[in-house]
DNA sequence: GACAATCTTAAACTGGCGTTTTAATCTACT
DNA sequence: AGTAGATTAAAACGCCAGTTTAAGATTGTC
């Protein structure tokens, strides 16, 4: 084995955890290396620089998008109320599960909602698109709406909002509501409440929609 | 006039402003004191240190709260509904007016969402808490549940969770939509569709009440 | 007007960060 | 085995943050 490769490897391992979990800037390079078990200056030698290592752990968690259920475009055969459901469960999921890569760059989007980097552009095109246009054509089926309409783009960012404020306020969430914790069971809960949030909404506007026309 | 009490107003109001803008670890005691256009030391000599003057913000940006309509608890003689629409846009109106003192506590508050500092706990009691409980007072009234029932808490928390992402997250948002503008009429926008996106809920929540009941 | 307490200032200190340098080590090839 | 090139390591650099120091200016009081 190659140890270039090796460490190489190990760094953009090291760095995509820490960035999932720190954000950007929040992140350290001396923190990604001791991870890594590497030295400070290996970052520079093998990627340049920290914004550079950013860049390269977005193509590195790029791959197994493909089998990325959240952003597969939507197959609009299957029934679009559960696939709504379905696709708020696996967002909340992915927000707290640090698990595998394709959570890990679900958590790079979650900070760059927050601070957007300079890598912001290529985050968005790359991992928040995806999930931005399948949630339109959901909506959009479900309230008979162009997944272009006003009201459509409004309800999805309105559901990425809320699945990024229960992401990184549980601190003040469990302030203001001490029952709150933050097991699976109550994500359930929480994805739940989302997904019948919305479709009320949803529902009401094909509604409107067949009264008016 | 006490130049005392002048240098420490004039930190006061520059500090208020500066952590409004930029929220608590990103705001800089030398900005600070430059806005105020006095030297470094004085934050140190007139507060201890940078927690100790975010924290006496947060007492010098208390008075106003008297005549916050967003604090006041709800007059239940009112129509809860267009209680709703105006909380709302009041909340989203102070999210990006960055006028009195009343919106700059709020948006301190947004930025706790985000990143809570050591005062974060103050922060909840003194600004947060009166908006949610008004929020849930309202919200159960539409419902017809308790203020206290689970729905009625995750819907108080997918409105604040709303405000502060369409608040601090517009440039992904415009990046995603290139329609989206900040200006004063899109803000209305975005305020009436986070009421009516509530209000189909919650209104539901009432009719299956009743069902089963 | 002098003195003590208060307030202000310029400058330095400390520490963490990203980055760079320089030298040592390892690898591959002849 | 020996050498060129790639990789690693240790240390230092420059920057900017919060904080501290020690001397200077200002104020109120007798």
């Amino acid at each position: 084995m190659k140890p270039h490769d090796d460490t190489r490897a190990r760094l953009l391992k090291a760095a995509a955890e820490v960035f999932a979990e720190q954000g950007f800037e929040h992140a350290t390079i001396r923190q990604i290396c001791s991870r890594a078990s590497a030295n400070v200056a290996l970052v520079n030698y093998h990627f340049g620089d920290k914004l550079e290592l950013y860049t390269e752990v977005l193509r590195y968690c790029k791959k197994p998008a493909e089998g990325d259920a959240a952003a597969r475009p939507w197959n609009s055969a299957a029934d679009p109320q559960e696939a709504l459901r379905e696709i708020i469960r696996a967002m909340l999921e992915r927000a707290f599960e640090g698990g595998d890569q394709a959570n890990l760059r679900y958590r790079l989007m979650l900070h760059e909602f927050v601070k957007p980097t300079a890598a912001t552009k290529r985050i968005v095109d790359v991992v928040m698109r995806p999930v931005y246009d399948r949630l339109r054509a959901i909506c959009a089926a479900i309230s008979g709406l162009s997944p272009d309409h006003e009201t459509t783009r409004l309800t999805v960012h309105s559901i990425m909002g809320q699945v990024a404020h229960y992401a990184h306020s549980t601190p003040i969430l469990m302030a203001l509501w001490p029952d709150m914790k933050v097991t699976p069971p109550q994500r359930e809960m929480v994805a739940r409440h989302i997904a019948e949030l919305t479709l009320a909404y949803l529902d009401r506007q094909r509604v409107h929609q067949t009264v008016s026309r």
